[in-house]
DNA sequence: GTCTATAAGGGGATAGAC
DNA sequence: GTCTATCCCCTTATAGAC
């Protein structure tokens, strides 16, 4: 065993570069966060920061990357356990809550990305997000046409999920100033997660 | 009448500049936004706009402040239409949504005041939103009692058509990439009224 | 009210010693 | 890999002429 736990590998120091600069690109997205910031988080110099990423673009598209990979794993509606509506429909609001719960920054900085237009996510939504979400607008369809649930929208009842769950994530602030705690816990989360698999799936006539 | 139309009141220049301000700040937040970049939007020099208002802070919560009022007079459920709930929650729904149609700049603005933990807007959500939302949440606990909807947590209620209205404003391009338009349109923020109308009023047991 | 000039500091990024 | 020094641009803001 090495005795000396100060020295960092690259990759461990990379990481936390990755993590801080997370943190602080989603409080003030691309243009607002400062590396300066970053490097001070991680307990380095700005120089020494920009040594393993040799650009503020560079590192905050490796901090995207990071996020959407997570993120389009769980995406999927057919990526669900099960066959029927009501199983996928409450897994899939399951694992979005989930991911709001346990990368809260990461969702920050996809929400500060859309704001300004996804200028540098445009192309990889198109090539990533629209087939995955092509595929589970047409599954939502073939229940509809087996009168497993009401004639709906399909992609509005995507935006009504992706917003109500990330909600608990980028909007933490407002809904913990309501609640008033100083932060969300696992309980506010499982009521979240009552409430709106119960309205939805009630909401879509589902059985 | 004036026949010289280039020469601006005061109070039209502070119009144009706030106009201007929504913008800018809309897509880069406070930090990331440069009065520079308002200026020329107002056709006017750095220097000039900050005779204007005397620092970017002043500006920013100016903006905010314009936001704000207009939210608040639309945002509680006692001041909709109708006395009924099924009225009312559906009249709410298309307020917010309205907003989001018509003042999609400003929203975001609050988004990302929000996102960053609402450092400039704390004190005024406390004294302001917390109020009406209480009247609000007791307006749905005596529905509620009254057997008039199903039993739900009205604070998740709230966060859920908060969620689900703004997203049309502060993930517009998003839902635009999905949809394959340029612009959302009037089309489109009918088809969200009528899609979210329809599943909240029917998720929440109201007949 | 609008301009030029300029202060004073922060930003991202590079060079080179160690 | 980490440090000091430095460049150069952009930022907010002020001073003062017109």
């Amino acid at each position: 065993m090495n005795s000396k736990p100060k020295r960092l590998t690259r990759e461990q120091t990379e990481q936390k570069i990755l993590l801080a600069a997370e943190d602080v690109f989603a409080l003030y997205g691309f243009q607002g966060a400062a590396i300066n910031s970053i490097a001070e988080l991680t307990g380095l110099t700005k120089q020494n920061l920009l040594y393993y990423f040799p650009s503020k673009e560079v590192l905050y598209q490796k901090v995207l990357e990071n996020i959407l990979d997570l993120w389009l794993a769980k995406m999927a509606l057919f990526a669900q356990r099960g066959d029927d509506p009501k199983t996928m429909i409450t897994s899939y609001i399951q694992g979005k809550l989930d991911i709001s719960r346990t990368h809260p920054n990461g969702s920050k900085v996809f929400a500060n990305e859309i704001i300004q237009g996804a200028p540098r996510l445009r192309e990889y939504l198109i090539a990533h997000l629209l087939p995955l979400l092509e595929d589970d607008v047409a599954l939502i369809n073939l229940w509809i046409k087996q009168g497993r649930m009401d004639p709906v929208d399909p992609y509005h009842l995507f935006f009504m999920i992706w917003a109500s769950t990330q909600t608990y994530a980028d909007f933490s602030s407002q809904i913990e100033l309501v609640l008033g705690k100083s932060k969300l816990d696992e309980q506010d989360f499982e009521q979240a997660n009552a409430f709106l698999t119960n309205l939805i799936i009630k909401g879509l006539g589902i059985k």
